[in-house]
DNA sequence: AAAAACTATTTTTTT
DNA sequence: AATAGTTTTT
């Protein structure tokens, strides 16, 4: 232990903080609000009982993601020598399940070697099992059935027994069940939901085990428990007895799981299932300015399921919140990012303190194309797009099946990502002979299936070579190039004859290849299932961290737990925020919180911003501010022309019928078409209201239409979804000798540039075309040199 | 069996 | 608008 720090770890705590890491008396919940210091109660507790002499092996500390503990391990790490945290596991529900279930994978038919199988791969078993069967499978019928798995095990429930939505679809849900779940021992495969469930079933019907395991971590932490499901909790009791040294931290104002089956009631009746547990408020809030904590609190307030409390801060009120209506999306996307200029420019901030939070991943692409166009570089931080590409998966595939051979569906998907002479029918005939022999395709494969047509067999033939290749020996990375290069992935003569499309494929495969080669040199003797495992549980979003100078743009879900000195909560409309289906389905409670999330981000700025019109489905569509919006206190809103007419649409909100409509106790199945009717009806009014006195309502924008859109430089997108990749921009930004696009005359370079903020500004601009022009700075936008 | 043409569907949110 | 899934054509 480094020394003094045994002191060091109670200071800079508040009173609750203190008695919280110092708690010894059992079971402890932990009311953590944003921003209340819960990551450092828990870290110097770990911290504490490690330095005062308790094994680290004896504690667990369980997260939702991966980033969460990640951070964790790191902060206990800044507190302690790192050997003293030996034995110490920081882990996620999901990684902590895999590690139980590799050690355990025969009490349940399958071998340590069992694959993770994902949505996707679970929607893959179901659609062929339902064809088997001879059953309806679109597309639709599988998402639901796949969903209702899902849920069913997330709230500790076996396939058999999940329950389909009412749908005049005669389906034999058990029947469906039980083939899923053979399907799955079948190819040795848990899906996500098994994770948690099974090591849960399994220890609360074993109890000897779970005696064991209750010895083997006799402290437990468990961090966002408001997120916790049935079935993470059925196991939690196994594992922490009543009276055991198990601390929970959560907050439930911001519960935003509830779709993936999260139970809120979880942390509301922790104490009746821990009797004489103690529970500690902590509402001193240490991040954000008062305005904001007033906004946030005064938002949440509407929701009715809840404990209650309300966060304080010693920071003084600070900036008001600012809110921004918009003409449509890409004029808020060109606010956005101009606003983020300004608060660079004027108030010292640098690009990395600031935010875009959207509801949803694809409200993304207005943001980066309008910050591209300003040179502002970015990066969204989302899933795990590259892993999401086609050509990562097919490659992906063939490692998966070289792992264990008995995954029919990654053994599909590498089959069918060439083309090799098997079609529908072989495939058929294929499986068929599978089934009849009770083993996997792979072994079906290898003896030889009447019927097939010559071209068929031997297309067949060559694909088992192809994973025959694959060495046993070898560091991971040389063996998946080995690999790669038999499967005919890597392209490597053909990279300048063969065209885009397939040129940027051997590009992704290299690029895996090289994370391979990373993830081994950072965890020396990881074995190929070790990767698997991370390629399944690990999105690119949790390689993140700090963005540096860039703007970091996510989704609100992604963003719980981060912090940032500005942020923009973007997209604020109903229908998005809240979201249509949580409006369908009268979830309104959970969107607020989500909400909440989102405002408590801040710390010292938060501007909301809406669109009046916004592309949907390929369609304009007219858009009403969210509802949220309408319950913030009007005192901490910066006062602006858009007020004036926000208010206006809130009076008519409360009185007009057209509101009823939107009401959640109106909700049925045709709320869409009736919310598009609805829509109609107050656009015609908005539109009336606004052609009436159009000056007052509308700020007038900076620039014409046609500017803003011819200024939108057209982006390939997807690509900037590296591993947390920086954009690359011109590196200078407006200078001499920098190129230039320009809708009309195409591309140029600077030639001199005379001063100006981004809208007044005037560029000298020799085009490659000849012409030579002075033009203003916004129409032009950088170009990668 | 493979490629091309056509169609329905989608936008929550993530381990 | 983009894509995944389906049907038709080659």
């Amino acid at each position: 232990m480094k020394p003094g720090n045994l002191s060091k770890l109670l200071t800079d705590l508040n009173e609750v903080q203190r008695e919280a890491v110092l708690y010894e008396g059992g079971p402890l919940l932990l009311l953590a609000g944003a921003g209340s210091g819960k990551t450092r109660v828990v870290t110097r507790r770990i911290a504490r009982m490690i330095a005062t002499g308790v094994d680290a092996h004896s504690i667990v500390a369980v997260t939702f993601t991966n980033r969460a503990a990640r951070e964790m391990r790191s902060r206990i790490e800044d507190l302690l020598d790192e050997d003293a945290m030996q034995g110490l596991i920081v882990s996620t529900f999901h990684a902590l399940g895999a590690r139980f279930l590799r050690q355990f994978a025969d009490r349940f038919g399958r071998t340590e070697r069992f694959s993770i199988y994902d949505e996707e791969d679970q929607q893959a078993v179901l659609r062929a099992t339902l064809q088997a069967c001879g059953a309806p499978h679109s597309a639709v019928i599988v998402k639901a059935i796949e969903r209702a798995i899902d849920l069913a095990k997330n709230a500790g429930r076996e396939a058999e027994e999940a329950s389909l939505p009412p749908s005049d679809m005669p389906l034999d849900m058990r029947q469906v069940g039980r083939l899923y779940e053979e399907a799955l021992q079948r190819a040795d495969a848990f899906d996500f939901g098994d994770l948690i469930l099974r090591p849960g079933l399994l220890l609360s019907s074993d109890e000897s085990l779970c005696v064991q395991f209750q010895h083997r971590w006799p402290r437990i932490c468990v961090d966002e428990f408001q997120d916790t499901n049935a079935a993470q909790y059925r196991w939690l009791k196994c594992l922490a007895p009543v009276g055991s040294d198990l601390l929970v931290v959560g907050d439930d104002d911001q519960s935003i799981y509830g779709w993936r089956g999260a139970e809120v009631g979880n942390i509301i009746t922790f104490p009746d299932a821990y009797p004489g547990a103690r529970v500690l408020r902590m509402e001193q809030n240490y991040r954000s300015v008062g305005h904001i904590l007033t906004a946030a609190n005064s938002v949440i307030a509407q929701n009715h399921q809840r404990l209650g409390k309300d966060l304080w801060s010693l920071l003084g009120e600070g900036m008001q919140v600012e809110l921004q209506a918009c003409r449509d999306g890409r004029h808020e996307a060109f606010w956005v990012a101009e606003r983020i200029q300004s608060l660079c420019a004027d108030e010292g901030y640098a690009l990395g303190d600031v935010a875009i939070l959207v509801r949803a991943n694809h409200l993304t692409l207005d943001f980066e194309q309008a910050l591209n166009c300003l040179g502002l570089r970015y990066v969204v931080v989302r899933g795990r797009s590259f892993f999401e590409r086609a050509c990562v998966q097919d490659a992906i595939a063939y490692l998966r099946l070289a792992h264990n051979h008995r995954d029919d569906i990654a053994f599909l998907r590498a089959l069918k990502s060439r083309s090799r002479g098997v079609g529908a029918k072989s495939l058929e005939r294929l499986s068929k002979a599978a089934m009849e022999a009770g083993v996997s395709l792979y072994e079906a494969a290898q003896s030889s299936v009447k019927g097939l047509q010559r071209k068929a067999q031997s297309g067949i033939g060559d694909f088992l070579k192809i994973l025959e290749s694959y060495p046993q020996e070898g560091p991971l990375h040389e063996r998946a190039h080995k690999l790669f290069q038999a499967a005919d992935l890597l392209d490597e003569q053909g990279l300048l004859e063969s065209d885009e499309e397939e040129r940027q494929n051997a590009e992704n495969i290299k690029r895996l290849l090289t994370y391979i080669e990373t993830f081994v040199e950072e965890n020396p003797g990881a074995t190929l299932d070790d990767f698997l495992e991370r390629v399944k549980l690990i999105g690119e979003a949790d390689v993140a961290e700090t963005s540096g100078g860039a703007v970091s743009m996510m989704t609100i879900h992604a963003a719980k737990g981060l912090e940032f000195s500005v942020v923009f909560v973007v997209g604020m409309e109903d229908g998005l925020f809240p979201s249509a289906r949580a409006l369908k389905d009268g979830q309104i409670e959970e969107e607020r919180r989500l909400c909440y999330v989102a405002m408590t981000r801040a710390r010292q700025r938060l501007l909301l911003t809406w669109a009046q019109k916004r592309q949907t489905f390929g369609e304009q569509r007219k858009c009403e501010p969210s509802r949220f919006l309408f319950e913030l206190p009007e005192e901490v809103i910066l006062q602006s022309a858009e007020l004036g007419r926000l208010a206006v649409l809130h009076q008519k909100s409360k009185t007009a019928e057209t509101r009823v409509a939107l009401e959640p106790k109106r909700r049925d199945d045709d709320w869409d078409a009736e919310w598009k009717v609805q829509n109609a009806v107050q656009n015609r009014d908005v539109e009336s209201q606004l052609s009436d006195r159009p000056e007052e309502n509308f700020e007038p924008l900076p620039w014409s239409d046609e500017a803003l859109y011819a200024d939108a430089q057209p982006v390939e997108m997807g690509f900037e979804a590296e591993v947390l990749q920086v954009q690359k921009k011109a590196p200078s930004g407006w200078q001499p000798g920098a190129r230039v696009f320009h809708v009309q005359f195409g591309e140029g370079e600077v030639t001199s540039i005379a001063g100006g903020d981004s809208c007044t500004a005037h560029v000298a601009v020799r085009f490659f075309n000849g012409v030579e022009q002075t033009i203003l700075r916004r129409y032009l936008s950088l170009i990668d040199g």
